[in-house]
DNA sequence: GGTCAGCGGTCACTTTCTGACCGCATTGCG
DNA sequence: CGCAATGCGGTCAGAAAGTGACCGCTGACC
């Protein structure tokens, strides 16, 4: 416990918590002279971690962004909130870092002790914004555990329910994790089959890691997202969303610019265009407006619209 | 950087990246002999992170669950995963980790190199799902330089837009952040008016640490959250949902029951509860389900449908 | 100018760290 | 069964650090 790496580590933590420290105060604190304690702010300098001095009668150290990042320090609280934030993101929250995401949650997943995992789960079923229609929803526990399978090169077993809707046991060596679209996918080699397969991760149940490992194969395809896309039937249509709004783009923009394009037409008048999977979201978009507007592409919003306005016309109009 | 514990903390990374290293291997990177890794094993152990070992001629060591945390090892993908994750978190993508979220994303931000914010300010323009209607879109620069400034106590000059929507520059003694509702508050001491006020994040512009510490006032309420309760004119509305939907429930389950409470009324109607303070989401809810349905509650909700039914419908049948 | 903060040099002493031995236990394979 | 590979832990002596107590210096703030 009066170890040197011990103390390197807890000033790392210290100096996490609360950005400023008189030297005194975290010399008393980590049980040293300050003159060992200047020596670890040195050690740790040493380390690539930049910490700031400064002199006179309100001085003292803090933690300065650098070059690496240091380890991360964090409390139970603070764990919980990094996990759900990764499984947030690998659902596909923002475009792109989904794999570093799972990557982020499988290492905070490993490390957790049991009550945190539990406290996680707990809070799993409020989380993941609704995602209507396209979106299959995620079990943040397969995901873990096929990536911490790929990245250790561990074999797996798990339930599979194909296209046809047929259900069998795997075993596979499983290489690799690509999201595509909306959905993951685990491109891996099916140890019954003899060949490279991709499985869609919401089809997938009960992964199990059997402990043992293997040497990787070889991917015949170089980019294992390209193994994906060539075996995929059908992705998931992507429509081009544009719409002619009655209102003054600086009404919608503060609500809708986030998320779309809004261009100006006149003063009245302004252009939405946005792309998206799922057509339930402009619907929802142009409803709050409040502002009339006429649907110029695609035919399938046309269609879309038509049906919910009838039927939440229905609705409010009860016959009775 | 031949030091013990710059070793410590790379042999911490390395268990941390890939699961398994046999003894020898792990020897090579650190550049010890298999001894002294076996020694920084235990030292490891003695710091509380419990490191498995498996003997035999596949043996190997692994980092477990344990009973504290330990520092996360990020790289520079992850680290922007987190933080971009964080900022959903705050945005109170999920209740109750908000305020967890923040101190993670503090942290996270405070040691991040300047060229990884870069990155994570070019995601945010993506992120943050559209929260219409409500939810006020909450920059992660003014949450993340509160919260530190509060964390740390350093005064704060910032420039504010009343109710009224009068501009004016402020300083203050920041308290505490607070979420509430989905709207953020800044608990701090007005060092103009000599007073406590609370200021809602996004009216809050520019702010800037001045660099000043100062010696923590005590609020004259206990808990900030109340204080900032007591000083707020209108909390957004709650609308409690219930719609009779003519689907059967296990039809809506798969896709809603994450979300809603979903309750079985015969086979071919269900009951859909839930909560919101948006009714932009149970309309879309509704319209996604593709399903007739009978609005029990809000009344809110049935004039919110009248008007999007009729615009919808006169969108889609245009009269050209 | 005084005070308080951090900075860094030196020195002697103590602690630890390290690698090279050793024999042992466990595991998987042939 | 024996063999090989792996981890475990003891011991030892030399090397390397870490440590606290000095010291005088610089810089910031009152």
């Amino acid at each position: 416990m009066a170890n040197t790496s011990s103390r390197t580590l807890r000033l790392l933590s210290l100096l996490q918590t609360h950005r400023f420290w008189s030297g005194p105060e975290l010399a008393d604190r980590l049980g040293v002279s300050a003159r060992t304690l200047r020596r670890d702010v040195d050690r740790l300098r040493e380390l690539g971690y930049p910490v700031d001095a400064h002199r006179g009668a309100e001085g003292g150290y803090q933690l300065a962004a650098g070059a690496a990042l240091p380890p991360l320090v964090v409390d139970d609280d603070e764990a919980v909130a990094l996990a759900v934030g990764m499984q947030a993101v690998a659902q596909g929250a923002v475009p792109g870092v989904e794999e570093a995401g799972v990557r982020a949650l499988t290492k905070v997943v490993q490390v957790m002790p049991p009550r945190l995992r539990r406290r996680v789960e707990a809070l799993r079923a409020v989380t993941t914004a609704p995602t209507w229609g396209t979106a299959p929803v995620l079990d943040p526990d397969v995901l873990t555990t096929l990536a911490q399978a790929c990245r250790d090169d561990e074999r797996l077993e798990f339930g599979y329910t194909t296209y046809a809707g047929d259900q069998a046991g795997r075993l596979v060596e499983p290489h690799r994790l690509v999201p595509l679209g909306r959905r993951w996918y685990l491109v891996a080699y099916d140890l019954h089959r003899h060949d490279w397969r991709s499985f869609r991760l919401d089809r997938i149940t009960e992964p199990r890691r059997t402990g043992a490992r293997f040497l990787p194969r070889r991917l015949p395809t170089d980019d294992a997202a390209q193994f994906v896309r060539a075996g995929i039937r059908s992705i998931p249509a992507t429509y081009r969303v544009d719409v002619l709004v009655h209102a003054p783009a600086e009404r919608l923009r503060p609500q809708l610019g986030r998320w779309a394009e809004i261009t100006e037409v006149d003063a009245e008048t302004c252009e939405l265009r946005m792309t998206t999977d799922a057509l339930a979201w402009p619907a929802m978009a142009l409803g709050s407006t409040g502002a009339e507007f006429e649907v110029r592409e695609p035919a399938e919003l046309v269609e879309l619209l038509q049906d919910w306005g009838a039927r939440f016309t229905r609705a409010a109009v009860p016959s009775e």
